[in-house]
RNA sequence: GGGCGCAUAGCUCAGUGGUAGAGCACUGCUCUUACAAAGCAGGGGUCGGCGGUUCGAAACCGUCUGCGCCCA
């Protein structure tokens, strides 16, 4: 569109139109007009704002990641929201960012060095931090521009990136404070350890997954002393401290307490009784290996075993013998055939299907690893996190997701925050040369001087995007941005990562902010999936290119159809031929507006008194109020789903199917008629648009200036429901629409052309459509009676009667099938309300509204019968 | 193994006690002066099976079958 001076235009100019093409053309409008609402400063929050605020955070992406449709559909979803919000008159901030993604941006640069033939270590941490950075600067946060391309109304100017300077001094404040009040404590523990990462991962970032491995039965001892014990892991056996059984196992009563001996190696271990062995599993004795799995190492504790390590942090055994060097997988088999060939495999079952963890990041499986790490201790945060939903200060929506939230934030187990990468929010710890251990707080000077080291872990990436909610907006400063964005309003984010991250907002939130969380409503979404409801992957071709799609189609287009499957809590299938779909919806209204414009539509002057306005006028602005209301309800309950097929269908089933068909014959007819009709489709169209703006920004903003002139409808006010209703002018637009369907429909079985006129004689004196003979006459092409007119047909409908002059013969058969088969559906209506109203139970139970129902029903059956019965008798015989 | 959920038109999904719906797909006719990315008309479902509650069940209860997801 040409147009990109809105404001020199004049509404209901008819230049306007006069520039508008006969096809939307969304790659020509979109960039154009993003680039104008960044420079109106539309999408800037102010914090001395008198408005109330709306705050929403962006859940922060990757650095290193690129817009995918998961991202599209989030965006979409806070887009709206935000967009109405501050048509609303709200002081609105979307505030946009992105995390640092530790693991995931050390590979990146990792393995660009690995082109250049270097690894991290040949750089030194300070140098590839800085190369980090620069990497960032010139190929990170692609998916910034890309949300300009989607319209994401965020304020630009406050971007925040979780290694930024006050970021990073959030995040130390924090850390210094659940360290002063004891709640992140360093011990020995087994974590998840990543062979490949080379670093402790959390729990949630492992993914289990069931994979063909081995179980094998080894007999340990020998004679009297023998046990066989199974396993899936015959590689730690060299790590064996203990051979543990259920204490009430009579099997094994008589080796407990004593010693046996553990093959290849010559040790000697005890057999321990441990309630923790599960009897019923294999031969009810388990081999306890506390260095290399979480069990293991419990039951270790429990009986005061040692841990002996047998693997390195690559997964390659380090003990001494002829395993040492190889790879865990390699050792596992190498193992294997050493003790099948002292004879002690007593059973192998391979393939053996069973549960493994892989790093949810490379995906290499997991190695259960002792080792000394940083925890926080989750019990009173998650306590505090779980009591929010609990008593009603966080909503989730939908309520149903409500259980998984407690089932995970009820069980939760200490979170390792230690990672052993160099980017990433270094811990502020220092060692002294005599043991000491000093938290050092944002702003202390770190100990100096001999021997004074500072731990070189870095903390996981959700300990800083955690914080996100208020370190963004200046904690630990108490900024005026802070006071006035916090708490924010709602939180939009997936189900799948309602761990990953909604709790520790949650968590840090209450903790840091005086026990106010960090929003008051948490909004889920699924997941994005294929047009079949398949998991969009790149492994299985059918992940889509959101930005193809937006080149094809237009933003508008995606994100309506997102929108449109947008049922909360539920996943969004989405496939090409809908997107074109939307793309057709943005082109019709397109199109009707252009219509409109074409024909002097205004927004110009109040709407006329209902008594100056026609039925019709009066049917849509009845119908437009209705709309606005039901679109406000669903808006506030997050049905973005139903609100934009309520849009969908008023626009497009009663506004541009109707309404301007309507209008036509008011318009061409002129004088006060038409000019009412003017303003109010100039009515219909402002507030349709106005609606339809949070959804679809670029095409109603483009064509909401275009139709009133005025500078944009990014900061236009929102529609409100101005309670005008009238129940007769829809009744009687219900009545016209019957009439005109029914002709059609016999036009339409009579083979005739849409174009051809035929002469009719319209009786509508038992009906309130006189008024409009001549729109059903332009609707139905049909001509006036003239001479020598003869019926050889007429329709009974609603009341009215329509006489055809087909001049010739009708098509008698195709008549007659109809008029059966709308007989037959009549008669099968008559016979269930004539059966229900003869059942006692029926009429003594049911309420009085229903019985009435169903009498309506019946007598317009019964009606509905004479009628077609007297059609047939009235067709000639074949 | 524990928990949550789903099964409605060819596909994807709405529909929490009173006439089974939408989008896309499908069939026929049309360039009717906003729009063929369109218009008009039409076809298509024993609401997974069985049993129960009820005057009345797609909906509520039980059960079976099939399929997801999360956790262990």
């Amino acid at each position: 569109m040409t147009n990109q001076r809105p404001e020199a235009d004049q509404a209901g100019d008819h230049s306007a139109a006069a520039t508008l093409p006969t096809q939307y053309a969304p790659a020509e409008v979109e960039g154009k007009l993003y680039e104008r609402w960044v420079a109106a400063g539309y999408f800037e929050a102010d914090a001395k704002s008198d408005k109330p605020p709306y705050t929403v955070v962006i859940p922060p992406p990757n650095v290193t990641g690129s817009l995918h449709l998961g991202h599209a559909f989030e965006h979409t979803i806070i887009d709206s929201l935000t967009r109405r919000k501050r048509m609303q008159g709200y002081e609105t901030l979307w505030q946009p960012g992105m995390d640092h993604a530790g693991i995931a941006t050390q590979n990146v640069v990792e393995r660009e060095l690995a082109k250049e033939g270097k690894s991290r270590h040949d750089l030194g941490r300070e140098a590839f931090v800085e190369r980090v950075w620069q990497w960032k600067a010139e190929s990170g946060g692609q998916i910034s521009g890309q949300m300009r391309r989607l319209g994401d109304g965020v304020d630009w100017s406050r971007e925040r990136f979780t290694m930024d300077e006050g970021l990073s001094q959030a995040v130390q404040t924090i850390f210094k404070k659940l360290f002063d009040d004891g709640l992140i404590y360093r011990a020995e523990r087994i974590i998840n350890w990543c062979p490949r990462c080379l670093t402790a991962i959390s729990d949630i970032e492992v993914e289990y997954q069931d994979d063909e491995g081995e179980l094998v039965s080894i007999r340990y001892g020998d004679g009297d002393d023998a046990i066989v014990v199974a396993t899936t892991r015959a590689e730690t056996m060299l790590g064996d401290t203990a051979v543990a059984v259920h204490p009430d196992d009579e099997r094994y009563a008589h080796l407990v307490g004593r010693e046996i001996e553990l093959p290849l190696t010559g040790r000697r271990i005890p057999v321990v009784a441990d309630a923790h062995v599960d009897p019923e599993f294999g031969t009810g004795a388990v081999k306890v290996t506390p260095a290399h799995d979480p069990n293991d190492f419990e039951i270790g504790r429990r009986h005061d075993l040692p841990s002996i390590a047998v693997l390195d942090e690559r997964g390659v055994i380090t003990v001494h013998g002829p395993f040492q060097g190889l790879d865990r997988f390699e050792a596992r088999s190498a193992i294997v055939g050493a003790l099948r060939a002292e004879g002690r495999i007593v059973a192998e079952k391979r393939p053996y299907l069973h549960s493994v963890g892989h790093c949810s990041r490379c995906k290499t499986t997991i190695e259960p690893r002792l080792s000394l790490q940083w925890w926080v201790k989750v019990g009173p945060l998650a306590q505090a996190a779980g009591d929010a939903v609990r008593d009603g200060r966080v909503a989730i929506h939908p309520k149903e997701m409500e259980p998984r939230y407690f089932g995970w934030v009820d069980n939760l187990h200490d979170w390792c925050i230690s990672r052993q990468l160099w980017w990433g929010h270094r811990i502020p710890v220092w060692y002294g040369p005599d043991g000491e251990v000093v938290c050092v707080g944002p702003d202390e000077e770190p100990p100096s001087g001999e021997g004074w080291t500072q731990d070189t872990d870095v903390l996981d990436t959700w300990f800083s995007s955690g914080l996100w909610p208020f370190s963004t907006l200046g904690w630990p400063e108490r900024t005026p941005s802070l006071e006035k964005f916090y708490p924010t309003s709602v939180l939009v984010t997936g189900y799948d990562i309602l761990f990953f991250w909604v709790a520790r907002m949650m968590m840090f939130g209450l903790y840091a902010m005086d026990g106010t969380p960090p929003f008051h409503t948490i909004a889920l979404h699924g997941m994005v999936r294929d047009q079949f409801g398949k998991k969009m992957s790149k492994s299985f071709g059918n992940a889509v290119n959101p930005l193809d799609w937006m080149d094809a189609y237009g933003s508008d287009a995606v994100r309506f159809t997102l929108a449109r499957g947008a049922n909360p809590g539920t996943d969004v299938p989405i496939g090409e031929d809908w997107v074109q779909g939307s793309r057709n919806f943005c082109n019709k209204l397109w199109n009707a507006t252009r219509f409109a414009l074409m024909n002097g539509a205004t927004v110009a002057g109040p709407l006329p008194e209902a008594a100056d306005l026609s039925a019709a006028d009066r049917w849509i602005l009845s119908r437009l109020n209705a709309t606005v209301a039901e679109v406000d309800a669903l808006y506030d309950d997050y049905q973005f789903a139903k609100l934009s097929d309520a849009l969908f269908h008023f626009a497009w089933d009663e506004v541009f199917d109707w309404y301007v068909e309507l209008s036509k014959t008011t318009l061409a007819a002129g004088g006060p008629a038409a000019d009412a009709s003017r303003r109010v489709l100039g009515e219909v169209l402002d507030v349709t648009l106005r609606l339809l703006h949070p959804v679809v920004p670029f095409v109603t903003e483009a064509l909401w200036t275009a139709l009133t002139g005025r500078e944009s409808v990014v900061v236009a006010e929102w529609p409100a429901d101005s309670g005008f209703r009238d129940a007769a002018a829809e009744a009687e637009i219900t009545t016209l629409q019957q009439v005109v369907t029914e002709v059609r429909r016999f036009r339409a079985d009579q083979g005739l052309k849409p174009g051809q006129r035929v002469p009719a004689r319209l009786d509508l004196a038992g009906t309130p459509l006189a008024a409009h003979e001549e729109a059903i006459r332009s609707l139905l092409r049909l001509q006036p009676a003239g001479d020598g007119f003869t019926a050889t047909a007429s329709l009974p409908v609603a009341g009215a009667t329509v006489a055809l002059d087909l001049s010739g013969a009708i098509d008698v058969a195709a008549e007659r099938k109809r008029l059966q088969k709308d007989l037959a559906v009549a008669e099968k209506e008559l016979a269930q309300t004539t059966a229900k109203l003869g059942n006692e139970g029926f009429m003594a139970k049911a309420p009085e509204q229903v019985v009435a129902k169903i009498r309506t029903r019946q007598a317009t059956a019964e009606a509905d019968i004479a009628r077609i019965t007297a059609q047939l008798a009235a067709l000639p015989q074949a």
